[in-house]
DNA sequence: ACCAAACTACGAACACCTTCGTTGACATTA
DNA sequence: TAATGTCAACGAAGGTGTTCGTAGTTTGGT
């Protein structure tokens, strides 16, 4: 029974989870190709990474065909949740209500931003009744 | 003109730097003294990391003390603001409230913590009209 | 069947993080 | 003053993250 929590991801690795949360499975080629928008990176760079990430088990890999397919593990929302639990131990002394502060203070959100968190609210206080 | 942001700390220097948060300026052996509740780190391994983060600009450093003291060069908040904004950008695709809601969502804030929150928001919805 | 293109695997380099031992300077105390 | 303790500085080691070159294999086109 693996049940072991996943190490969080690092920046490199983050930013090739985020083309496989967007585009869904995907060879190598096509995050390299999807990568090259936003940064310079080499292919066997990415190649590399996706082998250690394998190891991890932070992304599984489906070798059936010649070109590997790979997929993120985790959801996105799950690995956002973690993150967040990591830094409001690292930064925030434990308090998620106090990093929630801290991030609202310097949010500029929409309207509809705005009215999402308050039904969210809403829905928590329903249910800590 | 030195206005270069500072370098996102590292975990061992973001738990040296909540000590000096919450103590304030402190010498290497007041901040080791503190860290040992929670690890266990040696005394050499807290000077080399405090030289290093004085070599960042994390901290700086009164040595008119043969002990000398260190103290945090940005508050608190603002460092947590800026691992917020990194974390937004690394994880969340650049949308704060995405994060907000994100967050809440796990949160199991007290009632007061829920109205301080709600405050927040309306204070908000205040400033964008 | 041959060549070029695409692919995986591997190793190595380099930077950074974290740790700690050792050294030498300075201070306190017996 | 001599011994003991505290301090900063330095270097080095071991781990991890990121990068890429090279080699070898498979595929597809000619």
């Amino acid at each position: 029974m693996r049940r072991k929590s996943l190490p969080r991801p690092t920046d490199a690795e983050l930013a090739i989870l985020r083309v496989l949360w967007q585009t869904g499975a995907s060879t190598v080629r096509e995050v390299h190709d999807a990568l090259s928008g936003s940064q310079e990176t080499g292919y066997t760079t990415v190649l590399k990474l996706l082998q250690i990430m394998t190891e991890k088990g932070l992304v599984v890999r489906d070798e059936s065909q010649r070109a590997h397919v790979y997929q993120a593990s985790e959801s996105e929302q799950k690995t956002q949740r973690q993150l967040l639990g990591d830094l409001v131990d690292r930064a925030f002394g434990g308090s998620q209500a106090q990093l929630v502060m801290q991030a609202l203070s310097t949010t500029r959100a929409s309207r509809t931003e705005i009215t999402a968190i308050r039904e969210l609210l809403e829905q928590m206080e329903e249910e800590s009744k």
